[in-house]
RNA sequence: CGGGGCGUGGCUCAGCCUGGUAGAGCGCUCGGUUCGGGACCGAGAGGUCGGAGGUUCGAAUCCUCUCGCCCCGACCA
């Protein structure tokens, strides 16, 4: 392929708008241009790399019995009325009329259309197991679209949908799944990890993630050094740390410590002095308190208190699924200091009506701990949970932290990541089949909903996220599997008759061969651009064909990543080629997950 | 949706405070000299200054309204 007829242009400067890496580096190689907020085009660059990823998905998937198959990105709101979702789904969902007036949308999943196919054509128990997928695009009207490719309300997605007569058989389909996600991504060439997450409110249902690591990524994992466990920190087991020895119990001494006005946990505990405690209380003695409201799916709310030790951090997520709640959020701040009397920094548990307290593990069994006093500027001394909070459940309320003892074999310690969610398996239930009445015929011939699981891996998303994990200061350094070319063959000199001769030869050899050559003819470029520019397409090998190497009979090839240089003979580049990208693929089966 | 910021040739930005009829660098075109890590000289093309209204003899600049975009907080692949 030549350069100079790509649809292609690089940019010196990063475009403002860009602020992550992939984004800056996609935009600057010419790869992808927005055209509103989280909408772009993807040029040639960008496509070669996405179908390339998608082929590696589509085979993973084939290997397990899965049809792909492309439903409609227009969807009827009738299938959403069917499901509930209609109402409930949010404004993500965009909606539209069409001419006669009926309400559409824009599929942001397709659950409903995919339960629809399915119930219409599988009749019987012998049909079972059925697993289907497409890949298409997908619109979300997000809140806040932003990342480039990493949030976009537009984006490429690969969704499967599976169909079974039983609980047991839709499990045993998610690790199926789950063994595929793993090899397509080992294949895709970037570090990964299944990671478990929280299902939410389905309830019951287990589900992983499967996270591209890198630095940028939003979301916090913990995994073991030592076993397996690895989690996202929403949802990550915290162990009961031994309840620290705070002498004998004594009775609950009230507004027992005044610091005023001061708000931090730190320094109220160093502000609690009183003669057997000149220097303030330890933070671990301390208690904090949170209020929230929580919303369950039939519309009503309840109060939720949690109670962690001083130098624990709250988990919401944690707290919502304990009160079984759909949905939770802090109880404003106004309306918290109106409801306990006291201001923030002086609320606390004791004696508050109406509202469910539930006690981070770690507290249970302390004593003579701290809380808020319910009274501006002072604290109680002497707190016993189990003694003082009568009702109270004890529960794992608090985010697990680097260094904690993992909760699954006891030995190792969590080691913290971050990680872009690019996949996920879920396991459905029959949720959309109970609502849609999607039903089969068993063995004895009485109808039962199917059990239903789900597997979705975002396709631009996973290749921004491959470029987050690999680049320099010079550009994007594709992993093989999925860089746009593999070859960029520069002709440093294309004026001269000899150099053009050689380039010409070499890219028609290595194409015979079956590699992938942008060859950079460009004229009147000086070769610092062009390395410049094929430092920031950053396909995984390039070879230089120049007067000056030519005068010695030698061309060069380079590797992006390690720099390192070789010279040939133009008659030997095709050997060295082969044995840089052995070379590579074998690194690659090495960066995986595990 | 709340808070903050920005809209000026394809890209990055200056000009705005203190109104006087639009500028630089990169990119692009043509000619020439260069040619191994973003070369140089010369000549060009390209902008209703996001949009609408207002103030004024005169608005990129001041005022009002609007649209779009970006960043920080609750959703998600």
């Amino acid at each position: 392929m030549k350069q100079s007829k790509l649809l292609l242009q690089t940019l010196r400067e990063t475009p403002k708008d860009a602020d992550v890496i992939s984004q800056q580096l996609m935009m600057r190689s010419g790869m992808i241009q927005k055209q509103a907020a989280g909408i772009y085009s993807y040029f040639p660059l960008a496509l070669r790399s996405i179908r390339k990823f998608e082929n590696i998905v589509r085979e993973e998937l084939e290997k397990d019995g899965c049809q792909e198959i492309l439903m409609p990105n227009v969807q009827p709101a009738e299938l959403w009325e069917e499901s509930g979702r209609w109402t409930f789904y949010g404004k993500e969902l965009l909606r539209f009329k069409d001419r006669k007036d009926t309400w559409f949308c824009l599929g942001p999943t397709h659950e409903e259309v995919v339960t629809d196919m399915v119930r219409r054509t599988v009749r019987s128990y012998k049909q079972l197991p059925m697993n289907v997928f497409q890949i298409q695009t997908k619109f979300r009207d997000e809140i806040r679209p932003r990342f480039g490719l990493m949030r976009g309300r537009e984006f490429i997605m690969k969704d499967g949908y599976s169909f079974h007569v039983s609980d047991a058989d839709a499990d045993r389909e998610y690790w199926v799944m789950f063994n595929a996600y793993k090899r397509i991504f080992a294949r895709l060439g970037v570090k990964f990890r299944p990671v478990e997450a929280d299902s939410g409110a389905i309830g019951g249902s287990f589900t992983h993630e499967f996270h591209v690591l890198a630095g940028s990524g939003e979301d916090g994992i913990l995994s073991c050094d030592t076993c397996d466990y690895t989690s996202n920190i929403e949802k990550t087991e915290a162990p009961k740390l031994a309840t620290q020895d705070h002498g004998v119990a004594f009775d609950l001494k009230r507004d027992h410590f005044c610091t005023p006005g001061i708000l931090s946990q730190e320094l109220q505990a160093a502000g609690m002095i009183d003669t057997e405690h000149p220097k303030g209380m330890p933070i671990a003695q301390t208690s904090k308190f949170f209020l929230y409201k929580v919303m369950f799916a039939d519309q009503s709310t309840k109060l939720v208190g949690a109670v962690l030790r001083g130098d624990h951090e709250v988990n919401p997520v944690k707290v919502k699924n304990i009160a079984g709640a759909t949905d939770i959020e802090l109880f404003p701040i106004e309306e918290a200091e109106a409801f306990t009397a006291a201001k923030s920094g002086f609320m606390g548990p004791v004696g508050l009506k109406d509202v469910q307290i539930i006690v981070d593990l770690s507290l249970q069994g302390a004593v003579n701990l701290t809380c808020g006093a319910n009274k501006t500027d002072y604290h109680h001394f002497g707190l016993s949970p189990e003694r003082d909070l009568p009702g109270a459940a004890f529960a794992d309320i608090r985010f697990a932290a680097e260094w904690d003892v993992c909760t699954r074999c006891a030995k190792g310690h969590y080691q913290a990541f971050r990680g872009i969610e690019v996949g996920q398996v879920f396991k459905l239930g029959t949720k959309y089949s109970k609502s849609m009445n999607c039903t089969f015929l068993d063995e004895q011939g009485k109808e039962q909903p199917m059990v239903m699981g789900c597997y979705g891996i975002g396709v631009t998303r996973t290749v921004a996220a491959a470029i987050e994990q690999n680049y320099d200061a010079d550009g994007i350094i594709w992993p093989w599997p999925i860089a746009p070319f593999q070859i960029h063959l520069l002709s440093l000199d294309p004026a001269n008759e000899e150099v053009s001769a050689v380039a010409h030869q070499v890219e028609k050899e290595l194409e015979a061969a079956g590699f992938e050559v942008l060859h950079d003819e460009r004229e009147g470029l000086s070769p610092g651009a062009k390395f410049k520019d094929a430092d920031l397409l950053g396909f995984p090998l390039r070879i230089m064909v120049g007067a000056k190497g030519l005068k010695d009979g030698m061309i060069e090839l380079r590797d992006r990543r390690t720099k390192a240089v070789d010279k040939v003979p133009p008659g030997q580049i095709l050997e060295l080629v082969q044995n840089a990208k052995n070379r590579m693929m074998k690194e690659l089966e090495s960066a995986g997950g595990r």
